[in-house]
DNA sequence: AACTATTTATAAGA
DNA sequence: TTCTTATAAATAGTT
């Protein structure tokens, strides 16, 4: 918010975080007030602190009151008790996977490049290594992905062109030839909006072509036209 | 807050009351969110409109979580003053946590290029750039390091011939030369005695400075020693 | 909803 | 923690 628009997403530093969750807690408590105020609304809040502490505010008698509210509202009451096994077995392993996970997390920042504050020359020079291998890598997975791709099309341009070549065959049992060039502007354009299945044929002639960009501009039935034309 | 501080009291007028509901209401949810993000804080916060229309945000995987935390963090504090989080809580603390694990290591092996098998070509072009960035920032900081050290060394270096040259003139005044060349290098070396080992004597015309080059190659004491020949 | 003059909030530093 | 300060955000009143 100041010196420079501060990134929306955790603070590294511990201090700084803790400081600023001081300063935004307050500033949160008090709006909060704020809007229970000006606008005559009932607003319960509950912070907790990266380190467990509570903070609260309700502008009800309690916020036990706007919970029970909130309840009414969403019109549940999922509040059973079940059974308690062991706790501290549970609570050893959340703590052991917090721990891991903050290892990790550390470990994925400083490969990203973030948070390089404490490393010496030879964990960086060690990082390079490790990301550099991992470019190779990825490189080379992208380019296999890439060159697939690139044969498959090829494979399906094959296909296609085959296909093409066997229904111009064919057709041209089926049709024959109806028309000659220079008369054919008038046949050209009278089937024009009707949809025909797509094909394809080589076109011969020059003045087909332009033929057809002037009296349709925009929206060019050439590959129909010219293949009737044939 | 604007044209004149807003008094903290409720706003009479029904539209503008309304109006401010809205914004603040908004203000007060960005606020909840930004502070559990930079902090890493949980929040929970309900606002119930004037007209009973209920707002919610948590930060945790739901509002009711918080409750619960929040119930069970009071209950403690009358019960005990401990903070005993209930079994519940601390298994879906675990759950996340062991969630959260799993996709950060999943993240991590692509990163270092593991276990790529199920990456879009797009998804490798981005993993690619993200690696090349930190490639690009940790050479920065190891070049920025070893850049550090060389300085560091340098300094060193200059300090250390410095102490040289300084224990050398010492040397000087205490052993009186040996060696007598022209008259004037007399009165000259005197102060600057020196142990033998790099004394060369050539004396000429413009002897002086010549002379003292001769005798300290490197280290020149010129200045001191041409300032005493003037 | 958009604008804008001001007030607030707050990051960084002391 | 608290104070200061520069700057980003929020927002009251208006259009």
């Amino acid at each position: 918010m100041v010196r420079g628009k501060t990134e929306m997403k955790r603070i590294e530093n511990a201090t700084s975080r803790q400081v600023t969750f001081s300063k935004r807690r307050n500033g949160l408590l008090k709006k909060a007030f704020e809007l229970s105020v000006l606008c005559d609304a009932e607003v319960g809040l509950v912070v907790f602190s990266p380190r467990g502490r509570l903070y609260e505010f309700a502008s009800a008698d309690s916020l036990q009151k706007s919970i029970d509210r909130y309840k009414a509202y969403t019109k549940d009451d999922v509040n059973n008790k079940t059974v308690q096994p062991d706790l501290q077995q549970v609570k050893a392993d959340a703590l052991s996977l917090a721990k891991k996970l903050e290892a990790l997390e550390d470990s994925k920042r400083k490969i990203l490049g973030e948070n390089l504050g404490g490393c010496s020359a030879e964990e960086l020079h060690f990082l390079e290594g490790r990301i550099e291998k991992s470019l190779r890598i990825i490189r080379g997975k992208k380019t296999q992905l890439l060159e697939q791709q690139i044969a498959n099309l090829k494979e399906k341009e094959r296909k296609l062109l085959k296909d093409n070549e066997d229904l111009r065959g064919k057709q041209r049992n089926l049709e024959p030839p109806l028309l000659l060039p220079p008369l054919n502007c008038v046949a050209l354009l009278q089937p024009c909006g009707e949809p025909a299945p797509e094909q394809e044929t080589v076109p011969s002639e020059e003045d087909v072509e332009t033929e057809l960009y002037i009296g349709l501009p925009g929206h060019r039935c050439s590959n129909r036209l010219s293949g009737q034309s044939k």
